[in-house]
DNA sequence: CTGAAAGCGCTAACAG
DNA sequence: CTGTTAGCGCTTTCAG
């Protein structure tokens, strides 16, 4: 195995010393150019990779940064992952990617084992603050999507829920429907009640009365699986004979809706309006493209990063709230 | 920080020596019921954390994985990423993700730095054989899904794509339809190619003539950005008045097509049959749920975390090819 | 410009 | 049952 070879292989086989093979694999000047010519080629020849562990070790640092998320199988989280992923590479780091499907155990475990001095900070997606508390941890943390309500310094970087759900709604009203909201069952989760807050407030200055949030006894991951309830709560609001405008929690959602009112030939958007939110793929590829509150994910992605890397380098612990605004996107559906 | 306490320094702090602590935390044995409950105490009190790096270092040995996949963006990769490093956790190890967008070169940055000790072994999903090559690196690699042409040994995990072709095919035309056959542009993919294999051989067996194959000139995760060129060559087809029946190289793929046919009014199954390959959730999704080949991607995550780990714990290289089975999944659109 | 030596935190002989 | 010690591969003073 030529990978086993160290730096004082290196070293003996140049005829020069590990300090100054490390000085020249290292960029460290205090070397002649004929040393490091040859240093260089022997290593090359050789197939030298140097070991990372014991570098971080010595250097008491580390390159890895460990990614907590739910789920990287939907498609929200992983495309913040991949693109989380890709910039920390491009600055000298890996991701350790770890799903925690939401359990508190589990992430416990996960931030535990990460915290032995493996990883240099940590990207947390979505989670539930309350278990990162009493690890005490002294790493860099940057919370994506879910702000937790931490006194703490902590930098968290999430979209616009809020004025996302404002938008939405507005834009229902505006095109003479009349708003109704449909969500999900979910843990209690700081973005999911800002749109719900969005959507409130609107009602409240439009002076629309009446109790108008639809609760699914469904997850979004699930609701395809039975659309019966939403075929139900459907037929309710059709009878009223009006325009309706449903905002829908998400993108999996309002897809849902579409697929049982194109079932019913309930005419879009005459009829029936709808807007989701996120942007994901399901908006697009459904029989109807969707209209939706676009979440610029790369843009969540590069922030989140860009301020981890400034705690790194700064080494502290500094405290943001990085928010990013949305966009409606107008497509078939309203 | 109490993070740095090292394990001299709970030593210390015990009265005893570091191979004493040493010991007690393995689980070592040859210490003393007293002095193990004393070390575990003043560890905790101090929350105390072993130092992997070190740890590792020492033992050379590592406790990540590797895993190369080209996006997890894709669903189908997503969720096989996700179930490997939920399997690898369990067993002990963290795996540091990289998304490569299948550009050659940067897989073999990422497989250079990942093999520099940082990682045990590596799970490399669907990529160019042919970087790897190069790099004779002599770590454990297990192959998902495109299974590269090494002559040396090697691992590969992946699904039954020509025994998928194959049914999906015997089906359509089980079901009285006239076969074709929804490919994208893609690189040369080996499982592609064995699903179109399965597809010929089918039409070749019975005596099914003519050019069947139609290529768009898209990739699968754009397909439905220009739906134009499937609604010319449905069009094309249509006109014959048989009753069609179309196997779509992927559930991407067979959702768009179902989208046009459904704008266009063709009744389905009736007057076209469809049949996916993938079982994604679109196709559950879609406004009609889609027949299709599923692959069994736990399965699949499963038996190549296996693999991995019998190479890892045996220290050898096995050389192994292993088949997933596929399954038809019977819903409305065939 | 180069080398010797210390030591990052840990484990594993070996000696007692 | 416990301690001493060497050393994993590397970087980094400190001397020269």
């Amino acid at each position: 195995m030529k990978n086993n070879l160290s730096i004082r292989d290196i070293a003996k086989l140049s005829g020069v010393s590990v300090s100054t093979v490390s000085r020249v694999l290292n960029n460290n000047g205090r070397y002649s150019e004929a040393t490091k010519e040859k240093i260089l080629k022997i290593a090359k020849e050789n197939g030298y990779r140097p070991n990372s562990l014991a570098r971080n070790l010595r250097k008491q640092a580390s390159t890895f940064i460990g990614i907590i998320v739910p789920d990287i199988s939907n498609e929200f989280f992983a495309k913040i992952v991949k693109d989380c992923e890709q910039l920390l590479f491009s600055i000298g780091y890996l991701a350790i990617v770890c799903n925690t499907e939401r359990n508190p155990e589990l992430e416990k475990r996960y931030i535990e084992k990460l915290s032995n001095h493996m990883v240099a900070g940590f990207i947390i997606i979505s989670t539930n603050a309350t278990t990162i508390r009493n690890l005490n941890l002294t790493l860099p943390i940057v919370y994506i999507d879910r702000t937790p309500n931490l006194g703490e310094n902590s930098i968290s970087v999430s979209s616009d829920n809020y004025l996302g759900g404002k938008i939405a709604t507005k834009y229902l009203i505006r095109s003479n429907a009349d708003p109704y909201m449909f969500i999900t069952k979910t843990i209690k989760q700081s973005t999911t009640e800002d749109r719900i807050s969005g959507f409130k407030d609107v009602l409240i200055k439009e002076n629309i009365e009446g109790n108008r949030i639809f609760s699914l006894n469904t997850t979004s991951d699930c609701v395809f699986s039975d659309l019966r309830e939403i075929r139900k709560y459907l037929d309710t609001l059709i009878e009223k004979r009006k325009k309706i405008g449903i905002f829908a929690i998400n993108d999996k959602v309002a897809a849902a809706i579409l697929k049982v009112a194109m079932s019913k030939k309930i005419k879009i958007p005459e009829e029936l309006s709808i807007v989701g939110f996120d942007d994901i793929s399901i908006s697009k590829t459904a029989a109807m493209p969707i209209t939706t509150i676009s979440q610029n994910t790369s843009s969540i992605s590069s922030q989140a990063v860009n301020a981890l890397f400034e705690c790194l380098n700064k080494n502290i612990q500094i405290s943001r709230k990085i928010v990013i605004p949305i966009e409606l996107i107008k497509r078939a559906t309203a």
